[in-house]
DNA sequence: ATGAAATATTTAGAAATGGTAATAATTGCA
DNA sequence: TGCAATTATTACCATTTCTAAATATTTCAT
């Protein structure tokens, strides 16, 4: 293990704590009502729509149980939507609804806004390189890219955007 | 507010979420039985020491309550060292015993070493550049830096290092 | 000095969250 | 067909966290 390395790691890990604290205080502000776990569920069913209960359980890192009984809150607070898969009836589909969705957006938008409002003083060359610097690093940490154990399930109702054949 | 400085927000908030899932991934193999407010409470102590209880409540997130019997789970566990503050006895002075202290070095050098595994088959001039951007980044959330609503409260016996006077 | 208001924390009881084990429904293979 | 495996849910219990109220201490205005 390079020296080098470890210095990297150590500074990484120390900026993303630090960052991830200015995060967490812009989302409280925008996220009201919503648990960890509860956004941190949207925001897997976000980006990967149709997934089914256990797979994003063990993202969020919850059982199955638990899962189960987290989305029945959000199911009814009109958050997501749950309807049984067509093709293997024990699966469920998961997908956000419309004001799922447009709840993300406001939560993220807002903690975009405060981030850049942090930002804002800095040089703008600054910011690019150090955003540069930081996107190259994205892959080490992107699933899509690092892992491929995503269930894709049923990709024939994965998003069914207008219909919905689960009666 | 820049359009500029907006998407630079962007790309900073994704990258710091995808960072901190694989930071929080190796802080669960090394946290072994401590939860994400034990573990976060622990670390304010470490960078606040002689921190007050809803100093410490509020930036966890906690109510007061909460916080107090989180606070005698480790206290309990000797990880903190829990004692009355002399100049303001309604207060509480909060810091890591020596064994807290040890327990979150070896849970932050596990990350470490977990997050450089996955750094290592980076070229180097790209870490050197990272580890730059991420320096210059760094005071925008360095709450040493950014904020000044810490309360110093009882400065007489903030750490404390070798005696007691709170008999 | 004395009493009222303010501050910091703890206690008590209710609500929510999460885990394990058991259950139900469905699929696929022998 | 029958049986093991998969997916989700229900039942039950332990823990966590919150709200409300109580306690202790300090500060401030008489």
């Amino acid at each position: 293990m390079d020296q080098q390395t470890q210095q990297c790691a150590r500074e990484l890990l120390e900026v993303v704590v630090l960052a991830m604290q200015a995060v967490r205080v812009e989302m409280r502000r925008g996220a009201r009502g919503l648990t960890v776990p509860q956004f941190r569920s949207l925001a897997f069913i976000g980006h990967h729509p149709g997934c089914g209960l256990c797979s994003l359980a063990e993202h969020v890192g919850l059982t199955c149980p638990s899962m189960s009984r987290l989305v029945d809150g959000l199911a009814a607070r009109s958050l997501v939507d749950r309807k049984a898969c067509t093709k293997d009836r024990r699966r469920v589909i998961l997908n956000l609804t419309p004001q799922g969705r447009e709840l993300m957006l406001s939560v993220k938008n807002e903690a975009v806004m405060g981030l850049a409002g942090r930002l804002s003083p800095f040089p703008p060359e600054e910011l690019k390189s150090a955003v540069q610097a930081l996107s190259r690093l994205r892959p080490l940490f992107d699933p899509a890219q690092g892992e491929r154990e995503l269930t894709p399930a049923c990709p024939a109702d994965q998003k069914s955007p207008n219909l919905k054949p689960a009666d």
